[in-house]
DNA sequence: AAACACTATTGAATCGCTTCAAAGTCATCG
DNA sequence: CGATGACTTTGAAGCGATTCAATAGTGTTT
């Protein structure tokens, strides 16, 4: 591949010539320019961006670490920091951590030796971070996304949990439910224990006591929904309804709905947190507490690249994103088992659904 | 950020020596590598690979452009390529094109840029290869998944699409349909080709004559599928099966099927490529030929990392994976009205599908 | 024509590594 | 004891850009 000594040389300039050409800084003569230009055309000339990183001292690449791509709701985080970032010149090096610290700390060591200008983190949960702290002494700009590392002081961009829990709960009361459980995440996960705070809020601003027994904790993983949602099932006094952590978890939860024959919502109501089937064919179609992916992810891009260019105010800040409850059916209110309209909530929170087609029963 | 220099001086040893020691080809002394092994970690030092890699000329980088990761198909394609990097060693830069060719070739220009040493593309559509063209002749490997440039050689991992095609449509003339529609893939698309010449060989081997009027041309986009099902639907002569090209058009289908009031499969079955939601809450549970996405991007990856270490054979090698069709509910067969057990097709392609739980109705 | 003020262009030094010829060490042997 | 040979260790050159002090070129003014 060409190199900018031979774009030079077929150009009779100098190299700084071509490089002035290359980067448009200063000013080059037309006629000049004009004969670099050519010589770039001719030559498929590609500037080698690695040599330029090793004299400017930057990459324009940002780290992208995530749990596992293949949850739907990574992508459009990805999707959300990318499109900022090739806007301002930046390429996303992306990489999964499977939720093992041993990976995220190789990532992490990994991205800091090629020298990425700054790092996306949704940090997997552990209170080991001190890579993480280690980096950031290094000057390495990391903005968390989704989550925060256990006690630290970070910027970070993420969902208002608290909230979108507390206006799922407030939703589910005022459509006629009261005895409402909640699947919860592994407490050590600060999301999931604001969604716990969100849940408990709703139940007490309505009057209604927080029972110990409505409230289990899962591990956001499929299984342990399952397990939960049927432990619930089974019980003599069966809650009206269930707000389950995340959205994988209320895929165990359907399961257990339907290895037991509970309908839903006519038995038991369901909503949960992440938008996994936002298309009408998924069956019941859920109300559920939406996060804005792509918007969390091209916040954080734009806070991460800010920080790079040093123009972001020097304090961590935490940017929290307002959810969206999608109201469908499976928390129909019960009162009249016939057709229902959708109930509006007039709060802060926007509601949106799908249009409702007919179902052929 | 440290440099070599300074863990050398540290250290009381060469920057040869300290390189010696990082890279572990050459022997060091015990005595000297301990301390050069403590001022590494005393100072957090990371090698700058910016810097072995302008001198080595190899960037432990990989480029990996697709349309769109947002579409699920893909983040498993990124797993299966990220996981055999990353135990080689290697790094990948993500890129969406968004189907953009102008997009695919800015990045695929960035990507060179940084040197990236091969690149996995998933090639937009349109037969402006020029960019990839000379992107080979400047000696990066490329090598493409799901998909192949318009007429060109190159190396790939790709479905066996005629076979996923003609292995479905068998299905479904087995399970007693005859008059099946297919809803195609924009056809300048070659894998739009050859699931229609999988199609068409179905048909014949069973002596059913490919009819014209079955034949619809969509752009593998939802609406396309929404808009040629309803065309299909309300025909006099409706077909009693439609094969959908992909998994976005299928949603599509499923749409006009509620909207018209058509039941599936009683009234029209559907099967459809890709596993769009592989759990039991989607409604109709759908029949599907389903892509090893995880396996096509390692496969890919490995190939394309053998061609970088140039330990793979000359000429270019096109990989065809074994599709999977999964039988569901959406092809039930429609002899017995009643429940009806899944017909089970003894030939090469494996069968596999979630059990069937009683539907409450 | 000389002096001056610009602007345009050049080219050597530099970024942080790797590499390799050369120099240094050390035990062994004649 | 000096020579030999087998390892170790050193340190300068070089990868391909950028940058900036120095130089060349151009036009204006006196």
């Amino acid at each position: 591949m060409a190199t900018i000594v031979e774009v030079a040389k077929r150009a009779r300039a100098s190299t700084g010539t071509v490089s002035n050409v290359i980067r448009g800084a200063v000013r080059v003569s037309p006629g000049l320019r004009a004969r670099v230009e050519a010589a770039i055309r001719d030559l498929d000339f590609h500037p080698n961006e690695i040599a330029r990183s090793l004299k400017v001292n930057q990459t324009y690449m940002l780290g992208m670490v995530l749990p596992d791509i293949t949850n739907p709701f990574f992508p459009q985080v990805l999707r959300g920091a990318e499109d900022k970032a090739l806007e301002r010149g930046f390429l996303l090096v992306a990489a999964n951590t499977d939720e093992q610290m041993e990976r995220e700390r190789r990532i992490v060591s990994a991205l800091r030796s090629r020298r990425v200008d700054g790092i996306l983190l949704v940090p997997t949960r552990g209170k080991d971070v001190d890579h993480i702290r280690r980096a950031r002494e290094s000057g390495i700009p990391i903005v968390c996304l989704d989550r925060v590392p256990a006690g630290m002081k970070i910027d970070a961009v993420m969902l208002d949990n608290v909230r979108g829990a507390q206006e799922c709960v407030r939703h589910l009361i005022r459509t006629g439910y009261r005895s409402i459980a909640i699947i919860t995440g592994p407490l050590e996960l600060g999301v999931a224990r604001e969604r716990l705070r969100g849940y408990e809020a709703g139940l007490r601003e309505a009057g209604i006591e927080v029972s110990k027994e409505l409230i289990l904790e899962g591990d956001f993983r499929e299984n342990s929904g399952y397990r939960l949602a049927k432990e619930l099932l089974l019980r003599l006094a069966r809650p009206s309804a269930i707000l389950v952590s995340n959205g994988v978890m209320a895929l165990g939860v359907l399961q257990a709905f339907e290895e037991l024959g509970v309908r839903c919502p006519e038995d038991v109501a369901i909503a949960n947190f992440d938008d996994i089937a936002g298309d009408r064919s998924f069956h019941p179609q859920l109300t559920v507490v939406s996060q804005p992916g792509y918007e969390i992810g091209a916040r954080g891009a734009t806070l991460l690249m800010d920080r790079i260019e040093g123009k972001a105010t020097k304090k961590p800040s935490v940017v929290r994103m307002a959810p969206t409850l999608i109201v469908r059916e499976s928390t129909r209110a019960r009162v009249s088992p016939g057709r229902t309209s959708l109930v509006r909530n007039p709060g802060s929170v926007s509601e949106k659904g799908h249009p409702q087609f007919l179902r052929k029963e």
